[in-house]
DNA sequence: GCGACAG
DNA sequence: ATCTTGTCGC
């Protein structure tokens, strides 16, 4: 069991996920050395990143195993926007495999947008992470997709989720222990006037 | 000033 | 992310 208390918030997912992430991986080195990664696919992003160092940079130094961004939305950093001109070269892709450069305003390559699959025609957005290039990142990401999202990601989703259908509620202590927020706060003290 | 912005 | 009703295609 784990908690999670720090709320999403675009542009610090690191700081809700990267510790249950670094968790994760140490408990499989001790109970299965025999599983070793060799490198790790994370949802989100690396470089690709308002501050360039996302939850893939992160987890890669704490781990210090080799990281790739893979993310299945366009994080909004400065130079990259989702405009109309974004969405035509996205249009342009049009066969698995096909890709195309985010640049920031100085004209360094943040990462890329990937067609994984021909099925879909929505992209993934794979970044550096830690101790990988992009284009390797980018041959890895695309080797490992059955369908749009790289099975590794795939299978994680399934089966967390798999696993929060059976264990529906969180302990009340865990509960308690979460701050009120100031919205819901301010909704107790209506009801309590 | 407001909205947009990984999961 | 989550929820939700239906639809299209292999």
């Amino acid at each position: 069991m784990v908690a999670v208390t720090a709320p999403y918030v675009a542009g610090f997912l690191a700081f809700r996920e990267v510790p249950v992430l670094v968790e994760a991986v140490q408990r499989l080195q001790q109970e299965e050395p025999q599983l070793q990664p060799q490198v790790l696919l994370v949802d989100g992003n690396g470089l690709l990143h308002p501050r360039g160092f996302g939850t893939a940079c992160h987890l890669g130094v704490l781990t210090d195993l080799p990281c790739i961004g893979v993310a299945k939305n366009l994080l909004h950093v400065d130079g990259v926007v989702r405009d109309e001109l974004h969405r035509e070269q996205v249009r342009s892709l049009q066969r698995s495999g096909e890709t195309f450069p985010l640049t920031d305003t100085s004209g360094k390559v943040l990462g890329m947008v990937l067609r994984s699959c021909n099925n879909s025609s929505k992209p993934l957005y794979v970044s550096v992470g830690h101790r990988v290039s992009l284009g390797t990142a980018v041959r890895l990401v695309r080797a490992c997709c059955r369908f749009r999202i790289p099975e590794p990601i795939r299978q994680a989703d399934i089966r967390s989720r798999e696993y929060l259908r059976k264990q529906p509620c969180a302990p009340l202590e865990v509960l308690e222990a979460v701050p009120a927020s100031p919205e819901s706060s301010k909704k107790e003290a209506e009801l309590e006037d």
